[in-house]
DNA sequence: GAAGACGCTGAATCAGCGC
DNA sequence: TGCGCTGATTCAGCGTCTT
């Protein structure tokens, strides 16, 4: 068997291209906080397949009595902690990580990760609509996988658009359950021979809602197990990088001209993720300072209950309190906290107008 | 503080009890090998930190007990392989176990499960029709609960009601996703102050699937974590023996005081486990699993010329016929087929009332 | 009395920037 | 890094009160 020497550390990624080779390896290659969103679909666990490789790429033995089966679980969870310790330092420290797997080896996978210090966010689960039926009827029919979503550290301020998840789902927060069919018909690639190409090609809608969800356009999302490339398909759809890692050189070739057919979407406005946190900040103050608000101008609270006066400085005055408009919306209500903009409004024609109104009027000004 | 001296081995179970004290000490109180089922609800180790608003300010009451306060990983992994030890000891051979969890905790017990031996059976997702939404909009809904299911060894010839399941399922395998609400309304227990009496108490009807498909009557259950005894309610109605194992006073107050009301099905015979497109399709045992029929209610026809008794794994049993709805209310008539939602009918206020009635009414709960 | 408004709550690892 | 300020954020079900 030939293998590679360590490549050395690379100082610019290798965008939208796949790295030939063992996972590791590869990874230990890519500088370090380079990489925004990594999805990984990491072999399962030897039980079902048989074909557990340590990362040096020899084949471990099958086994069939307990002392090896514990070998064996140790071996997977070393293997488990080389790739998820060699993903985390090319990780950006607000970078998140995606693991599928399945019971066979996801308890495994997850543990680790908390040991690690990556800080699980989500565990979700792809419900499959056609999933395979259990023929000996001695279990429940096994009908879904799960996905952990973790960031780097407890601290990571990692991308959720929230907003784009919302409306993905018809304007209800998007839950932990995901249905999805599996791949299959013409998603499902084949070779000439009619023979699928790769046993656990994911599906693209699977990755589509993963990118929308956790990644930004332009960002660089790696895949350490490329596989198919299902990863890198969809990433390049959706305006980002990819980095696909994959041993088997049919896979790439497979994967490479996959790729080659995919359309990006044409418009980058098509793109922009909408997010009320990601608006430009408007200050109070610069609504009076534009005319918009008057000083002196009474406020009344959304229930009606409060009043306050503005002043022109921007602060809020009411009969016991004085500060900002969220200071004195809290204060007034007796509450931890308040977003004044949608509390204080003012009375035109009749109906309560909250101030936030004005602000969007502004921001729009602004353009 | 008094510690209580290791109990002997005793050599009959504690039949239809809750036993006081710390889990583990009391599993190694019991004759091993002696238990058909284990169901647990371990302490999440849910590391909260600070208060938790909603957008309307008022708190969220999270869990903040001692008993799911652990230091560290690791002194949550010796907690875990501490009680999964001793309940492997005291499980039958052919015994199985039941753990619940959420991502906080369950892929550390996923692994240790498999480390000492347990041999995992199915991963199964308790789908929550009614979680508590992300108030901050930084995560997905938090939807679902994980359940393991593994049996004591590979070797073990577990109990699985395949066929109970099947029809409990309106005749399709029973999936890995169960949906379910969470417990509340008049199921969840509160004391004389309207103050929920434990933090989390699970739904019987959970523990009425759990236990309809890996248990048979008459066979001995425990649930080391008892809480407020949902696994001790449904054992007695379902006609399983139920050992509970507790360490707060008051819960097992609030435990025994549930369960002595508790009516077991009367029949025993009801207890007997034999081997459509828009809208969402409603089993029918999905009726009995949530209280909207009991076991042992009779079904009149529409015409009213015949009868049959509803049975606990959602089988019929007239005088000559037993099977589905649909088979039942068939062969009755002498018919190749029938729509047994149409056909079988509850008596209520003079009127018969088709159960096609209480499939609706579930709908419309289950959206 | 019926229908609708309103309030409360559930195993929750729940913010981000600038000084 | 620590502190303080800004300001973003909820779904389904049940019970009670109002119209």
């Amino acid at each position: 068997m030939t293998k590679k020497a360590p490549k050395p550390h690379l100082t610019t990624l290798p965008l939208d291209s796949i790295i030939g080779g063992d996972s590791i390896e590869a990874l230990n290659s890519l500088p370090e906080a380079s990489i925004d969103m990594i999805f990984a679909d990491p072999p399962y666990n030897l039980q079902l397949s048989g074909e557990l490789h340590r990362p040096n790429n020899s084949r471990v033995d099958g086994v069939d009595n307990d002392w090896d089966k514990f070998a064996d679980f140790a071996t997977y969870d070393r293997f488990t902690v080389d790739w998820l310790k060699a993903a985390r330092r090319v990780l950006k420290d607000d970078g998140s990580l995606w693991v599928i797997g399945s019971y066979h080896n996801i308890f495994r996978v997850g543990a680790k990760l908390q040991d690690l210090g990556y800080w699980m966010l989500n565990d979700v689960i792809w419900r499959k609509t056609n999933p395979m039926p259990n023929f000996r009827g001695r279990r429940f029919t096994n009908a879904h996988e799960t996905m952990i979503w973790c960031a780097k550290s407890a601290e990571s301020r990692y991308q959720f658009n929230y907003e784009a998840m919302k409306t993905l789902n018809d304007d209800l927060q998007m839950r932990s359950d995901w249905l999805m069919p599996i791949c299959s018909g013409s998603e499902r690639l084949k070779g000439e021979d009619g023979v699928k190409s790769h046993p656990t090609q994911k599906p693209e809608a699977l990755l589509y809602r993963i990118l929308m969800a956790a990644t930004k356009p332009g960002d660089v999302v790696l895949d350490p197990f490329f596989g198919s490339g299902t990863t890198g398909a969809v990433a390049k759809k959706l305006g980002r990088h990819y980095i696909g890692i994959e041993r088997d050189p049919n896979y790439i070739k497979v994967a490479r001209a996959r790729i080659s057919k995919v359309q990006p979407v044409p418009e980058k406005e098509m793109l922009q993720i909408t997010s009320k946190r990601e608006e430009p900040r408007i200050p109070f103050g610069w609504l009076i300072e534009r005319g918009l608000l008057e000083p002196g101008t009474v406020l009344t609270s959304t229930n009606g209950r409060f009043t306050a006066k503005v002043r022109a400085d921007g602060t809020l005055i009411s009969s016991d309190h004085r500060g900002s408009i969220h200071q004195v919306g809290a204060a007034v209500q007796g509450a931890p906290a308040c977003n004044g903009w949608q509390f204080w409004c003012v009375p035109r024609e009749g109906q309560l107008i909250p101030i936030d109104y004005y602000r969007q009027q502004l921001r729009a000004e602004l353009h």
